[in-house]
DNA sequence: TGAGATTATGACAGCTCAGTGACAAGAGGT
DNA sequence: ACCTCTTGTCACTGAGCTGTCATAATCTCA
């Protein structure tokens, strides 16, 4: 209720694999608020298997224990874990560290590196996109999406979710406008023929191919 | 531990008088990671001693303080801190704290010495801008925009950077006026025919090609 | 194979964004 | 006091980007 208060959007689970279900399902939990004592696994475990994971490994985590001991803060932040909370806590105490840790997190983002995929350069830092000693000249609306792709490779976006990654969560613009950018970056990246790394999941959505190599027949 | 594993040589000291020591000894320190409280005299009068004797005016200084209270963190900043840590923090945050001051300071070292992108000179002693043999006359605005692009080429700034960067974080200003003074900056580079080495991104902001080479058509 | 669903593509109108010239206010020098 | 250079703002313009739609192409399943 106080995180809900603060501006939060909160999704309670109450068990570890409904967690990890929860963290691959959706791409919007921007961070993980976990108890030391979980049924089905302990928090510490889950700490660690989430930093292992390349989709969570930037994940914010803080982690809740009942028991303000040395060891085992030493042992939760070795896990991985951004911060701690130890119980009791008051609920400004709370959402004065997740706003402090989202902040904190949100910079670093800022400061990310060069993406690859294959022999697809993008660099944030310059805007720009490289493959193959050729600069691919990409509009604002494709540069971002192809940034979103990149970020997860492999990966099958729905045109929902592109629409929330690249135009924001509060634009209310159709459907079928997503295909033609789709289209239009494919237009982009035809010249450097690296055009096939963006395929159509059919009923999906979109997914960018790790692989250059072209397994198609 | 966590700082020698992330490559850092590390020497502490117990006191205030052994800090002073240690400081006026050798040349060889890079960032001071000062604690709140000290024996001998407390961390803030520390880093406000420091920040008064020449030798130590730049030493990039990081606090640390058990309270992240609102209050102690803008004395320890009014103080001269560079950068502050509130207890608890993980490893990883300390270390990449300390790695990003060290970024920002090493960059502003950078400012006494000439810059030079493709074939731009840039002195910022003499305040003259060369290329090709040809000085380049500037206006003070124009000077400061350009250095900026220069620290780093190939960056994107958009306008609200670069009015934090040439004008002041603390000013008012229209961000059309950015579109103005990159147009008279234009200008004056074209005479010496490097006008087309700052480039427009459209929707994001501008930026100073490396490469002199002209590869527009 | 054919109906239905889903996606690709080309065209287009609207709109956003950057370029540019003009202008007034201010700083500094004479 | 006058002049000159610099600087911030504004209005206008045009190029390029974007969202939408209609239609063609493609896929899925019965």
């Amino acid at each position: 209720m106080s995180l809900e208060r603060a501006g939060h959007t909160v999704t309670g689970v109450a068990t570890v694999a409904a967690a990890r279900t929860a963290l691959s399902a959706t791409d919007t939990i921007d961070l993980a608020l976990v108890d030391w004592m979980l049924p089905g696994g302990s928090g510490l475990e889950l700490v660690r298997s989430l930093r292992k994971e390349e989709q969570t490994r930037r994940l914010p985590i803080i982690m809740l224990t009942a028991r303000a001991e040395e060891e085992d803060i030493s042992a939760g932040l070795d896990a991985g874990a951004d911060d701690y909370i130890s119980k009791p806590f008051s609920p400004k105490e709370l959402v004065s560290r997740i706003n402090a840790l989202l902040r904190r997190t949100r910079d670093q983002l800022a400061i990310s590196d060069a993406l690859q995929v294959g022999s697809l350069f993008l660099n944030p830092q310059s805007h720009r996109v490289y493959t193959n000693e050729l600069e691919v000249p990409l509009g604002h609306t494709e540069f971002k999406l192809l940034r979103c792709f990149m970020m997860h490779p492999e990966r099958v976006f729905s045109r929902d979710q592109l629409l929330d990654q690249v135009w924001g969560n509060d634009t209310y613009i159709g459907e079928r406008t997503v295909d033609v950018h789709i289209l239009r970056l494919r237009k982009s990246l035809k010249p450097a023929k690296v055009d096939k790394m963006l395929e159509t999941v059919r009923g999906a959505g979109y997914r960018l191919r790790a692989t250059t190599d072209d397994s198609s027949h």
